[in-house]
RNA sequence: GGAGAGGUAGCGAAGUGGUCAAACGCAUCUGACUGUAAAUCAGACGGCUAACGCCUUCGAAGGUUCAAAUCCUUCCCUCUCCA
């Protein structure tokens, strides 16, 4: 194992803050495996970049000889979002969960060390408890402690609705500590509150409270908000190689700064003096390589080049098989999905946003003979090959 | 339990009997310009129709009216103050 300080210096990297230091310190001289705590919520199973930045920082720690115990939250996840406010935060039922959780654990291997990981699931532990087990639970903090979380000093100020049983969710996850006896939890800037709740009831059960680590946010690709799935701005770790290399390009400037800093240990200075294109197709080919390899990456890398460049059509574009040799234009686009509907894809031709094999079309009236195969564009970057079936 | 305020399209927010498929802003989409960047400019932004137009939307269900997001009734939900 490495010195403590040589430890040290590599999990403070990224991060936002180490609560506290002084007891990682300590916990890191003993010189043993420390149980590192991590929660996901499996209501969004596909994993984008934006996750990765915690899952890099448990890399990092299994790398240093620690022990990883990734949870799964099944339990919270069956009960939603009481506001039903959020789309993304519907009760799933078991099956889902269930299915969810399969597919985090085949892509966190992506990057975890899959023999260094302990996967756990919450509604072990949880679904046990007695209503009296609750009761004690709530006990053990305070109203006016629990309006201390931003986000609930924010909805009480601004008269919004928070239900009691939001305030019984961090309690949960802290819970979740105390019986995982974690000496470390990591999760993003915004689940500070919650991480430090672990302390406080560790510290009432009799444990030494975990030192909490907290990972700044990504932003998505649209540069403000943060990565998630139901914004539509992520880029998914699954997502095929020509797309995250192409999401990747399309991130604004200093987006990409950004993202060299959470998700590389690329030296910053070095990058700034890059052409940011240059730049940018340097991040694209890395990110591309982790998550597949670096042949993939310049495969993608040469495909992207071909069509945005010399504007031809990339290699590998979907097919689909149309039902007539003749038909019209909207009907194709329509019944291929490249439009949602009828009056959408009329906008679109009118707008000169749709091309077939290159030429673009803006009569909306348009018959397609599909006497052989034509590839039809959409917008940007929606490519479709049709042919008559 | 009492008094009051409110629920409008993805979000925020106008609209209080017809001119409302519903102002405006944000987000989104398309085009131009570019480095598929940013900024900017132009346009679109419920569905169906070639089009006149038709159909479905303003918490839910009924009702009044030639006509309702707007008026009435009941219900559901949120917030504030009082108890």
């Amino acid at each position: 194992m490495k010195s403590y300080a040589d430890q040290l210096e590599i999990i403070r990297r990224g991060a936002v803050e180490i609560i506290p230091e002084s007891e990682l310190i300590e916990k890191l001289k003993l010189g043993l495996p420390l149980r590192v705590k991590f929660g996901a919520d499996p209501s969004a199973p596909d994993i984008h970049l934006g996750h990765t930045v915690v899952l890099n920082k448990l890399r990092q720690f299994q790398d240093l000889g620690h022990h990883v115990i990734f949870l799964i939250g099944d339990f919270t996840a069956m009960i939603g979002d009481p506001t039903g406010k959020s789309e993304t935060r519907k009760p799933l039922s078991k099956e889902q969960v269930e299915a969810n959780a399969g597919s985090y654990k085949e892509q966190i291997f992506k990057i975890l060390d899959k023999h260094k990981t302990e996967i756990v699931y919450n509604s072990h532990w949880l679904e046990k408890m007695s209503l009296m087990d609750v009761f004690k639970l709530s006990a053990q903090y305070t109203v006016a402690r629990m309006l201390e979380r931003k986000d609930f000093a924010a909805r009480f100020e601004g008269e919004k609705d928070i239900s009691i049983l939001e305030f019984l969710y961090p309690l949960l996850q802290g819970h979740d500590s105390v019986h995982l006896k974690a000496d470390i939890e990591i999760g993003g800037t915004d689940q500070k509150f919650n991480l430090l709740m672990g302390r406080t009831l560790q510290q009432k059960a009799g444990q030494t409270p975990q030192v909490v680590l907290t990972m700044p946010l990504l932003e998505g690709t649209d540069g403000v908000q943060k990565m998630s799935k139901s914004l539509g701005n992520y880029i998914g770790i699954t997502d095929p190689p020509s797309e995250i290399f192409g999401k990747t390009m399309s991130i604004s400037d200093p987006l990409m700064l950004r993202y060299y800093e959470l998700l590389t240990d690329e030296p910053l200075e070095e990058i700034k003096a890059l052409h940011p294109m240059e730049a940018k197709k340097r991040l694209a080919r890395r990110l591309v390589a982790r998550f597949y390899d670096k042949k993939e990456a310049a495969a993608a890398e040469e495909s992207f080049t071909s069509v945005f460049k010399k504007g031809e059509v990339p290699r590998e574009v979907e097919l689909f098989t149309a039902g007539h040799p003749k038909m019209p234009l909207l009907d194709l686009l329509t019944e291929s999905g490249l439009a949602p509907s009828r009056s959408e894809a009329k906008r679109l031709v009118q707008q000169g946003g749709v091309s077939l094999d290159g030429k673009p079309i803006t009569d909306e009236k348009a018959i397609v003979t599909l006497d052989t195969e034509k590839t039809i564009k959409v917008g940007k970057r929606k490519f479709l090959r049709v042919k008559n079936g």
